[in-house]
DNA sequence: CCATTTGGTATCGACTCGATACTATTAGCA
DNA sequence: TGCTAATAGTATCGAGTCGATACCAAATGG
């Protein structure tokens, strides 16, 4: 009978060899992630909160990897116009380039050595798994824009699209990205 | 479709909110996890050098940790009586009711929202993934004894199993624990 | 018997992490 | 309008991780 600690036991020692190891490029997990994490994040989301929000870490921590990513030339911040308290922080060249380069991790070759259909499968549980955890801690999903209950497709003041709740027009690249407002549609 | 790299993405996930949040309890993440290594290590594994290995880490950053838990009272040192370079490390009747008093993290309360039958596919899979990730980077496996292909169940000269690697007599409980020279059977 | 290997420790620098205290800007409201 | 929150970030502290290097002592192996 495999109990849920034990699969947290996986999870956790899988999560500790992904973050192990590939320890030469001068780079750590945390730095890694957060640099993965604007690359991919919405406008709404592209700040030293939402980064907070998404790692669950607290606000002193992340403003100083922010700084060492920004010392490193991989990230610009940038004052925001509509508020001059809020930062905006993009990925340099440089930060676009060395995220491109990241090699493949021991549990990426792993995962591909998995049939597509297990893969896929492997893939749901997590994603349930992840979401029942955030909801039990009150976190944000930062999934999908499109994907939110919030997105309103071909709306007639969008561009062509529109979030129903900060009331702000979309594009369709918007729509790809990750957002910290996002909410699942049917919770 | 579900690329590698997107699953490695939930792990990573999953492993940093099982280690944040729960951070009141004056214990890090990495004391967890040596504590209740200690806490499953057999006799020949019971050693800051095993330790070393499970963990993926360096000896210095381990004998630190250590070290913290010895200061905390929850684990006890001991030189080993074979080889007077080898340190024992045990827990202490408080480092055990520290360990079994941990509460469920929210990732473990999600697993257990799961069918037993998924959750069983999932830990199928988890192990199939660590197992490849692990022989990728010429890591052991620290699987349970009896598993191993080195395990000899009732034989003549042991007490009542035996290790057929190390030569030595094993007890029942001993089969049970986990053992950082475990081979799987079948590789 | 002496070189090598092995098991651990000590220390350094960069960093994470939680906590606390702080500044600047904006929002709420009377 | 004006004052008080609330919000977005930063600075700093102490404990600890982490990799790297240097080191020590016991065991091993010609």
């Amino acid at each position: 009978m495999k109990k849920p600690s034990d699969i947290n036991a996986l999870i956790e020692r899988l999560g500790r060899l992904g973050r192990s190891g590939r320890g030469e490029d001068a780079m750590n997990p945390v730095q890694w992630e957060s640099l993965a994490y604007f690359a991919r994040a919405n406008r709404f989301s592209r700040s030293p909160g939402a980064l907070t929000e998404y790692l669950g870490a607290t606000k002193g921590t992340v403003s100083q990897t922010i700084n060492s990513l920004e010392r490193k030339g991989l990230v610009r911040k940038r004052v925001a116009a509509e508020d001059r308290r809020a930062i905006s922080v993009d990925l340099t060249r440089s930060g676009e380039k060395m995220l491109a380069a990241k090699p493949p991790s021991a549990v990426d070759d792993a995962l591909a050595g998995l049939s597509a259909v297990e893969r896929r499968q492997l893939g749901r549980s997590l994603e349930k798994v992840l979401s029942g955890a955030l909801e039990r801690r009150d976190m944000q999903h930062f999934g999908l824009c499109r994907t939110c209950r919030f997105f309103q497709r071909n709306h007639k003041d969008g561009d062509p699209h529109r979030c129903g709740l900060l009331e702000e027009p979309l594009r369709d690249s918007d729509a790809e990205l990750i957002c910290r407002e996002q909410t699942p549609k049917n919770t």
